[in-house]
DNA sequence: CGAATATGTGAGGAATTAATCACATTTTGC
DNA sequence: GCAAAATGTGATTAATTCCTCACATATTCG
């Protein structure tokens, strides 16, 4: 099944419809779910005609891609731009830093982040998912390479990122499924920042 | 949405078809997702006429919700029994038996069991699934409080426990993903040992 | 302007699917 | 053996949904 766009808008009046396409997607994906969203319903809540909608997406599932691709890049930019304005100066401030840029950049409804999760390997966008988990992987990776002399000198840092943003990602989750955004998992947080240090930190074993 | 079983099967007969409706379900849910399932597929995978089914299970959802409660029973089972058949003497030794008893509780197919995840909170089954999770972090608590000693004073075992629980759900569903069950994920296996027992023996932290 | 191109519209066709129900068959209990 | 209960059947229906297409409107550009 093809999800790609079938063309390209030209005049701002045609980015604006499918700007508005995909908005409307997102929220309804995040309210009822893939299963529950009708094509009909995405270009009413859209402002939109069910005909200029099939201009530019060719099924369901194209919609559903152009929403993963479309907050997958914005996620990773809100991770980057939020562990940026951080200058960490021990490995301690910097896995609180990576801890703040994932809560951070998750988008304000934890439910949106969670659908694509769950959509993308049934709309063949794995791939990208997968691109987007590397470059914070690659980010975090930096991030220890700066304080390699506090990391156990054993650890292989690339390995440790992939761990260490697999478990941000679940942690976030978890964490924001029970609290709102702002005081997120209090205790949750304190324990996942433990639990890095400490991997991080520890010596090497047999 | 009343997704509860219309009747009891009384008869062995009446038992068989319910059974073959249940696997047949999970086969079509791991295979192609909730929304390309189609009762009269499922019927006829069973092996069952549409009617018999409409019999057991008032709507589509009814299917998804018995194969949560299904598996979700059979898992945490599973998972208890891999664990209980080792006696660790030491920490270490205890988490890689949490470890091995995750891999091992998981079904050959982790698509059924990520399918499960992503299927109860659209079926009324979060609680159940919470009772499973809540069921396998009490086994860790068990587990961790046998080995009181080995462990920093100041972390709360339950706590410790549910976070545990957590990344060893989540990492081996990625280590599944790559490789298959039985040589799953080596590197990973290896980096989440380290990754759980650096977190419960290092020292407390200010 | 005015022709060519881009974009927008929404009724309706074609296909799919959830769910029923009247009836057939099997099992149970006496 | 037989009535009553339990179970099984599948054609059919009513509703939903995806998607097209013929046509209207808007924008661009020489």
């Amino acid at each position: 099944m093809d999800v790609n766009p079938r063309k390209f808008p030209r005049q701002a009046r045609a980015r604006a419809t499918v700007e508005a396409i995909v908005v409307a997607t997102a929220q309804l994906l995040t309210d009822h779910g893939f299963e529950a969203l009708t094509t009909a319903e995405v270009a009413e809540r859209a402002g939109v005609s069910i005909g200029s909608l099939y201009q530019y997406f060719p099924n369901k599932q194209a919609l559903a891609a152009a929403v993963v691709d479309h907050y997958g890049e914005q996620f990773a930019d809100a991770f980057v731009e939020a562990l940026g304005a951080r200058a960490p100066a021990t490995l301690a401030e910097s896995v609180d830093a990576m801890i703040h840029a994932t809560l951070v950049a998750h988008p304000h409804e934890p439910a949106l982040h969670r659908a694509m999760i769950e959509l993308a390997p049934r709309v063949g966008r794995v791939e990208r998912t997968r691109e987007v988990a590397n470059r914070i992987a690659g980010e975090i990776t930096a991030e220890l390479t700066r304080h390699r002399r506090e990391i156990a000198p054993d650890l292989d840092l690339a390995d440790a990122a992939a761990l260490i943003q697999l478990v941000l990602e679940t942690v976030s989750h978890r964490a924001l499924q029970h609290h709102p955004v702002s005081l997120a998992g209090e205790g949750m947080v304190r324990q996942c920042r433990r639990l890095i240090i400490a991997y991080l930190t520890s010596p090497s074993m047999g």
